[in-house]
Order: C-alpha cells, then structure tokens, then sequence
DNA sequence: ATGGGTGCAAATCCTTTGCACTCGG
DNA sequence: CCGAGTGCAAAGGATTTGCACCCAT
C-alpha cells in the first residue's frame, strides 16, 4: 500500500488526513526535505534542508515527524552501521541493494530483476511474504584491488 | 583470508601474533564467548558469558577486543536496528539472509547457493569483488499474514 | 624501567522524552 | 478555553576516550 500513482507529499497529505492529524507547516517541511533529497538523508541533513528554506523546525519534530512518514510507508529508514539512520523515499522500483568497499567505504546502489524474483520464489517456499528487502555486499572496489592489498573501516 | 581449516580461537591467537599483539587472557575470555556462542551476542551477552566462566573484563575491553575480532576477519559485526550492535562468528557457509516481519518483528536465518551464485555474477559485470554479503528481506511471517492486516515496528 | 593493555569513569553522539508554551478552532 | 503540536533541554543508551595503574618483558 505504500505506493501509488500520487506525488509524495500530496500522499503524505492524505496520510495525515487519514489519520485524523493535522498537516502543519513543520511536517510537510520534513517531508518534502526528505522527497526531494536525492540519496539517504541524516536527520542533521533534513535539518539542514529545512533551514534553507527558512522553515525552523525542532530536532524532535524532525525525529517525530520522521517516524510519522515511516509509519505511512512513504519513507523507509536504512541503518548502515554509521551510528545513526537515514531516510530515503521508498519509491517503488528504486535500488535496493549496495555495494559496500571494505577498503576506501565506498558504495554504490543497485537493483536488479532476476535477483528480485530469485529472492520472492525464495519467500515463498517458507510462506513468507516480502514487502521490501535490502541488500548488502561487501568486498573491494575496482580501484582498491589494486591497491590496499588489505584494510578494514568502521 | 578470514577462513581455513583451524579452529577459531588458534586462527585469532595466530592474528595477535601477527600483528605482535600480546594475546591477553581478557582477549581470548572475549574471543572464546563471541565463538561459542550460538547467534548473534550483544556487548552485554559477552560480558555475562565472561562473567560466567569468572573472568573480569572491562567493557571497554570488550569493545576493543571485538574490533581487535572483527579487524582480522573472524567476527562480523551486525547491525539489527535494534540500538545497538551484535556480533557473531564469520563462518565461511553461514546465513546471510534474514527474513524480518514487519509485523511481530521475528526473524529466521538462511542462505541459498542459487542466490549467492547470482549475486557474484552481478558483482562481477561491475568489478566489484565481494568478499561476503548480507541480505534482509522485510515482510510478514506466516503467522501474521492472517492477523493484524497492518502494524509496523522500529 | 618501559611499553602496552586494562579498567573505571567521564565524555560523546544519536535519539527519545518531559513539560511548558502556542496556536487554531 | 481546550487539545494537539512544538521546541527546548534534560534524559537515556550504546560506544569511545582519557588516564592512572599494573603486568610482562
């Protein structure tokens, strides 16, 4: 249920109006700082964003609002073992899977068809239904095989 | 280079020799609890499995030993959401996979060849080498699908 | 004696919570 | 006037760090 063909914020809108809460100011400030972000945002980037466009917006509204746009399915949370989470759009059809280098911590996202089907038929074999995955995969990037014969990050 | 044919505990004493570490009885209490353990043990399971086998050990310690662990490859550190951080042997033929339900937050382990096999020909075509991965796949368990028609969980 | 490892406690950092204030109805 | 949403600051938890002490070399 948490896509159709509706832009983000218009479905955030109906959300709140759903759940009988009041769209205010500071809300859809969060939410259109995390909709228009073009990666995983940091709560101090969604701060940031909103500072810029002159909206004051509390640390804990920001938290609070955030968790709001999780539960309406609009918003997913990620934790890459960085200390904190970040927040992303969960548009349908969007990566879900990042190549993590373990020598310079790069990354880079990707998605792809067959895997997608390979992990549903997976699923199902145990009767379990996915709603959304992620998927990391770790080793060295094309650069660092060369270099670093071996090192290890955060 | 994480794996070969020794026991756990001789590979990590093998890597404090290496890096002319000295190999502490602290060290090896800590690294003895990461590895006997069954699943994924937070700082606070290893303190109390220490504490158990009547070892004293810091927490810094412990945390300092778990880097030491996952720095020469034996450990990994894992990440649940869940605040804070597990760790777990890094057995070569493990799980990687994990099925969460969004639902009552319950997970099951797995791994599948086909996958893997999959997931190293993507990482191929884009030069990537990986060394291991981590698959989560979110969704609702069997017991689930039935009841609540809609919850979410941190 | 010397360098490193330890343990304790203080310090950090992200996130949550308590509470008084404000605004719209 | 009332209830909900906010912001500030304090609280909470996990993890890291500073520093004195102790041990093995």
């Amino acid at each position: 249920m948490p896509s159709d063909g509706a832009p983000p914020l218009e479905r955030f809108r109906r959300y709140l109006g759903d759940q009988e809460l009041p769209a205010t100011p500071q809300r859809l400030a969060v939410a259109e700082a995390v909709c228009q972000a073009a990666g995983h945002v940091s709560v101090e980037d969604v701060a940031e964003r909103v500072r810029e466009r002159g909206v004051a917006v509390g640390t804990a509204t920001i938290y609070r609002t955030l968790d709001l746009l999780v539960r309406s399915g609009l918003v997913r949370a990620y934790d890459f073992g960085e200390g904190f989470r970040r927040f992303a759009l969960a548009e349908r059809g969007g990566p879900w899977g990042r190549y993590v280098c373990t020598s310079c911590g790069r990354t880079d996202e990707f998605s792809n068809d067959r895997l997608e089907r390979v992990i549903g038929l997976l699923a199902e074999e145990v009767a379990f239904r996915p709603h959304h995955h992620r998927l990391e995969v770790y080793g060295l990037c094309r650069a660092c095989q060369q270099e670093h014969p071996l090192t290890h990050a955060r």
